[in-house]
Parts: C-alpha cells; structure tokens; sequence
DNA sequence: TCACGTATAGTCAGTACTGACTTTGGAGTC
DNA sequence: GACTCCAAAGTCAGTACTGACTATACGTGA
C-alpha cells in the first residue's frame, strides 16, 4: 500500500518512467520504502491497467533497451494519491520483525548463550544505527518533513537498543535461569491441550 | 524467515497437526507473527519436502475432514530451528511501516490539514496501545521471556507515540508552513535531474 | 430427530514481491 | 574501428502470502 503512494507522490511532481522512479527511491536508501525494480514495474503496469496512471512512449531519445515508456497521473491517480495519504497516515499496524517470537524460544537454549545473543544483537543494531543516521543525514537537513521521516526511523532503532538493555537487566535482576526439561512454557497450556485433555 | 522460526519452535515441544498450529498462533495474537491459515500450511508443506519436517497421518480419532496429518520435528529440522534462532536474532532491518513515506508527501497538502493528520494519527495509535497493552497482559504475567517480548511490542508502540510528539512541536516550533507552488522538494535534485540537465 | 449454527481442517486462485537474467547503448582505449 | 566493460532499462520464473471458499462433525434447542 505505501510503496503505491511513493509511486504516485513521486509522480505527483511530474512524469517519469520506470528506471527515472527507480533511481530516486534507490537514492534515498532507508529513508524511503524498500521498492524493488521488479516490484516497481508490476506496480506501474497494475495502476496503469487501473486507470492511475496514463503511460507514453517517450518519442526522441530512447534510452537503452527500445521501450521507454512515460507514466503520468491521472486526475483519477491524482485523488488516488490523496486517499491513499490518508489512509496510510492513519493506519497503525505494530510491525512483526520476528525478535518478539525468537526471545521467546531462548526458553530452549542454555542461559549463558541467551545472555551472549543478545548481548551480540545489541552490538549489530548499534553499528546499524550509526550508517543509517551517517546516511540519513545529508537527505533529511534541508527539508523539516524529511527530517521528520528520518527522525521516525532512528527512534525505531534508538527504541529497539532500549529495549535489549531492558531485557537484560530485567533477566540478570530476576535471576533468569532455563528449565531446560520443560523447554517451552507456554502460559496456554489450556488453549494448546484442549483437545488432548478433554475426556 | 521469522513464521518459519515460530512453526519451529512450536513443533519442538511436540508433534502437532496443522490447525493445533493454527489454533495457537491466534490465540497469542500480536505476541507471535501473523501467521495465516493459508500461508501456514503452504510452509508446513515446504518444510516438510525439504526434510525438516516427518509428516505422519494419524490413526485414530479423525477431526473434520479426513485429511489429518501430524507434523513432527526430524533432526535436521531441529538443527534448522537452533541456526534460524540465531539467524532471526541476530539480524536487524528497519521496518518500513509507510508513515515515513508518507509525512515526507506532507508537503503537498494545507498545513492546517497535515497537522490535523497527525493528531489523528496519534489518537488512533493511543486507542490501539490500549488495546494491544490490554491483550497482552495475561498472555506474559507469567513467562519472563514472553514478558520481555510483549515488552517489545509495546515499546515500539510507544517510539511511535513519542515520535509524533516531537514531530507535532518541531513543526510548530520552526512553523511549519507550506510552499504549494514547489509541492514536492527533494533533497536530491541533482540525483534525479541528471539525465534531464546534462548538456 | 433434525435443522442449524459453529468449530474444525484444509484448499485454491490470485496478488505481491524477489533475485537473477537479458538486451542495448555508449565511453574508454588500444 | 573492433574490443571490452559498465550503466541503463526491463523481463521473468518462481516464492511468499492472502482471502475467500469448501467440506465435515459436533452440540443444542425446538
């Protein structure tokens, strides 16, 4: 859904065609979705096929490969773009990265190499946060809004590094230790064994 | 990578069939992956041909429709659940929700309208951490790491909140007005001009 | 007892996405 | 001016995922 609004807000400034839209996002790196080329085309085709957009061989010039082709709003991609801002904007799902679900099966392994893991997580998302904000930095300091965008993406990871010295502490101060015989305590034992236990 | 992590690692406790996985996975709710019926037995099936999985009918007591198969660990597949534990951990991508995106695309619209988003924004994500707080909390009164794990969920949440906090007074502060004439100003227009401005 | 809702268990057609490949046009150079 | 190498521009086969559907059993109230 929001790779659909970076193409059309991309767009929303003035025609382009595919390879142009695929520069810009590569160029903007972090700050701005993930969109592979493959994924950008078929995107393209779809709102083309859609009524998004309007597409243009492109008359003189043709760059490498013979079919360069134009994509251009429609008025009907126009309110599209407007729609889809909105919806974005307040839509709110927390995001699944999966550390949730593996801390959880740390259950399974011994305590000192659970401490170790995240221990070393802790060090990958630190180093991680120094290149993103060293990249971040010469795209968002010129305009407040991108600087605004960058800013959500650091804090996510200021949030994540937060969160690892939490859970140490937390582990040390309670005095985690495994049971390694019952590897996985799921506190829904009920949910899980129903249908074993019913008479 | 993380969905096949969580089928792992449930299936380590003890064989299941495919909707006992099913039937857990949503009764976690946001505490595991969101891992639909489809795609799951899509994975199993995968895991299975791939030797990680000994798929096994069983007998007796046939559930709904005839079709019941238990799904068991194979050694090979536990050795896949310790590296991909590891692999999951270790790993940091910065997840791109859209709303970074889409307050950059801001600029295209009113002030007035673009602070009023926000607002809105915040208000919807407060109502869902209530929600998700509330889910929570019976789920990981008991479990250390599954306490550590709600946690992570909530504290990125609350990165959320915190973050539009700032962004509302740092727009307010440098009074954030806009430009409609220029409604997309890109930090980059030498990047994406290029082709368009050399001689 | 039998209609009917509901929970169980699974399938399937289609969408979104990826990574690896292809083709073409210059730029440099010998 | 042929040779090579890189960037531009795009295609494609295949993977991951979703939502809507099917089919069976089980409880339960009229």
């Amino acid at each position: 859904m929001h790779k659909i609004l970076l193409l059309l807000g991309l767009l929303l400034r003035r025609p382009l065609h595919g390879y142009e839209l695929h520069r810009i996002v590569r160029a903007h790196g972090e700050l701005y979705a993930d969109l592979k080329k493959g994924n950008l085309y078929y995107l393209l085709d779809r709102l083309a096929a859609e009524g998004y957009l309007k597409v243009q061989a492109e008359p003189g010039t043709r760059g490498a490969r013979g079919e360069r082709v134009i994509y251009e709003l429609t008025d009907q991609g126009r309110a599209r773009f407007k729609t889809l801002l909105r919806e974005v904007l307040l839509t709110y799902e927390p995001a699944h990265t999966g550390v949730d679900t593996a801390v959880v099966f740390l259950a399974g392994m011994p305590t000192a190499d659970g401490f170790h893991l995240l221990e070393e997580r802790r060090r990958i998302v630190a180093e991680r946060r120094v290149i993103v904000a060293a990249e971040l930095a010469p795209l968002t300091e010129n305009n407040p809004l991108e600087h605004i965008a960058g800013d959500h993406l650091l804090s996510l990871i200021d949030a994540e590094l937060d969160w690892i010295d939490r859970s140490l502490a937390y582990l040390r101060e309670t005095g985690w230790t495994n049971t390694p015989e019952v590897p996985m305590q799921h506190t829904l034992a009920k949910e899980i064994n129903q249908e074993h236990e019913s008479p």
